[in-house]
DNA sequence: CTGAAAGCGCTAACAT
DNA sequence: ATGTTAGCGCTTTCAG
């Protein structure tokens, strides 16, 4: 495990007697370099264990092959997959993955920033944290990037997402056309994109006779304040028929919160949770949940990254919203007072 | 999103009538600057947003501030809690993560290593392949390196990792005590460290007597293959009455495939899981499993070689395996017979 | 206190 | 087909 020192150009020179430069492009497979240099060259670095050394090739304006990934949390099943998606596509194409974790903190994002572009990093992938610093933006702008399932205004004006409010409003139609009426919601942040569509998918079903006190909106990263937030809401004096959830730490929550309230579910209470891991189908009578393709978009966003890194080009603004789709399972019912 | 050109050292110096080095040394908090100066260079980097060049300053010998993370799939969330973990510890320290998946493959696992050599990683975090290609060996000796859950043999003498022996043979014995004696093994493959150790846990319960029939090893990764073999195990002439599972994988696949045959656990059959992810509580009659503390294990292993690279001196091998602990919930009981 | 210059490893233009 | 040289951005002597 000692750290010799590494092998140069200049190791492979010296002992076969040539120039650095004629070894350089004999390991760029050079045409103007004669076969059996070239040969002699390759079994030379093979058997001292050359490896390029990628911080000179930067310095020659050579660019590098990282793509930063930055998330709150990779803990977070969701982020997670993205990480697993991303980390694929990009080694197939010799891309390195460097993974930042913000916390939903704008120092510490700035920090993860400065540190890829002092890197040099190729290009980024970004979860905005609720609210940036400016200088994050201005440094990120520096540098070709894409922002992942939330977006922020004065970022890149191109976003891989999925469709929030689509997803909402599917979750919350299905259970109003069960036959609630008192729907709750709990979800992230409204200053969040994500949080903001979310709701706004919710409004569209639940429309102007919304009962706001039927409404939580948990910070991010904390799930006890999810379970608070049901508790409150069961032991009000009108508890709902149904809830949805916005998030998947705050179905994980809820989901704990109702274990440990041995809440009947569905008789007592419908839920639609948001996402759909592993252990979603196992728990109670299965929760109905929607289900996302986050893998899936994070493989267009870096296929789509990667690409824009081949052009060099600027290209046009967009931003995909890939939608869900309703896993029913034995959450949802028709409510109570109804049967 | 344009990537316009980095703000250098030598911009600044020439906004200010300055010289490259007066600039570069006012950066760095050099006493012999004049407070004055230093000020008006402060002001004026993060007036034009200046951030150093990373590979400039590994090119004079700076140690970069990269830790690698060489994990078989951080969607595994066994790992991903460890890739959280750890980059927790990095960045608080101002280290970032370089996230590498080998999938396991030991070609991918040395185009990683590459990759990290050639980008200047301080030290590595590595899971390594069952059968390391010897070059990859040779790469990893290069540089700075810790095991981590995985050990092999040519690799650093220093790793971290849970106690896989004691974990399994703590699972089988909980399936003794209550009575059972035909108690199957689904593991992972026993030439990965982790498969040999775990497997040899459960010889230590079960021994001499153990039916061969009732052993199974699986590939890694591939949760199909393990549905496979609990199936082939359950339809068998003379069935086990319980089953330990020695990866996470492994045990995914087994409840998937427990609930697909509606097995009744732990009525014809018990069960003891591998690590205990969120949603195994919410299994059927509640997982009984050995909770493994990834993420302490994680830390504790960036600490340590975070420590080792402020050092820079040797340190004396050795090898830390922590323990799990038996989390009992309801797929464990008394043999049917017995009762 | 500040400037000039060298050099890290590599590549590309410019010689042989 | 190969060698020489310059320079990427930074730090670090060595000079003023």
């Amino acid at each position: 495990m000692r750290s010799g020192k590494r092998v140069t150009t200049r190791d492979i020179a010296e002992q076969l007697n040539l120039s650095v430069s004629t070894v350089g492009r004999a390991l760029a497979q050079d045409s103007r370099i004669s076969v059996e240099t070239r040969h002699r060259v390759e079994q030379k670095a093979a058997e001292l264990g050359y490896v390029g050394n990628q911080a000179a090739r930067m310095m020659r304006g050579a660019s590098s092959k990282v793509i930063g990934l930055m998330v709150p949390d990779v803990g977070n099943v969701f982020y997670s997959t993205a990480a697993h998606a991303l980390a694929q596509c990009m080694s197939k194409q010799g891309y390195q993955v460097m993974l930042c974790e913000t916390s939903d903190d704008r120092d510490n994002e700035l920090a993860q920033v400065k540190g890829m572009i002092a890197g040099q990093v190729a290009g980024v992938i970004v979860v905005p944290t609720p609210n940036p610093r400016s200088e994050s933006i201005r440094l990120l702008r520096q540098v070709p990037h894409v922002q992942f399932l939330r977006t922020h205004p004065e970022l890149a004006k191109q976003s891989f997402g999925i469709d929030d409010r689509g997803v909402l409003s599917e979750a919350t139609r299905h259970l109003r056309d069960l036959g609630h009426t008192r729907i709750a919601y709990l979800g992230g942040l409204p200053r969040l994109s994500t949080g903001h569509q979310r709701f706004a998918g919710y409004l569209d079903v639940v429309g102007d006779d919304h009962d706001p006190d039927l409404v939580a909106h948990i910070p991010p990263g904390a799930s006890d304040s999810a379970r608070d937030a049901l508790a409150r809401l069961l032991d009000s004096p009108n508890p709902p028929s149904a809830v949805v959830t916005a998030s998947v730490r705050v179905t994980e929550g809820v989901l704990e919160e109702l274990d440990a309230r041995r809440v009947a579910v569905p008789r007592e209470l419908s839920v639609v949770g948001f996402g759909d891991q592993p252990g979603f189908g196992w728990w109670g009578p299965g929760l109905t949940t929607m289900a996302l393709p986050v893998h899936e978009v994070a493989t267009a966003c870096s296929m789509w990254l990667l690409q824009r890194l081949g052009d060099s080009g600027r290209s046009a603004p967009f931003s995909s919203n890939t939608g869900g789709y309703l896993r029913t399972r034995g959450s949802t019912a028709v409510p109570a007072q109804r049967r």
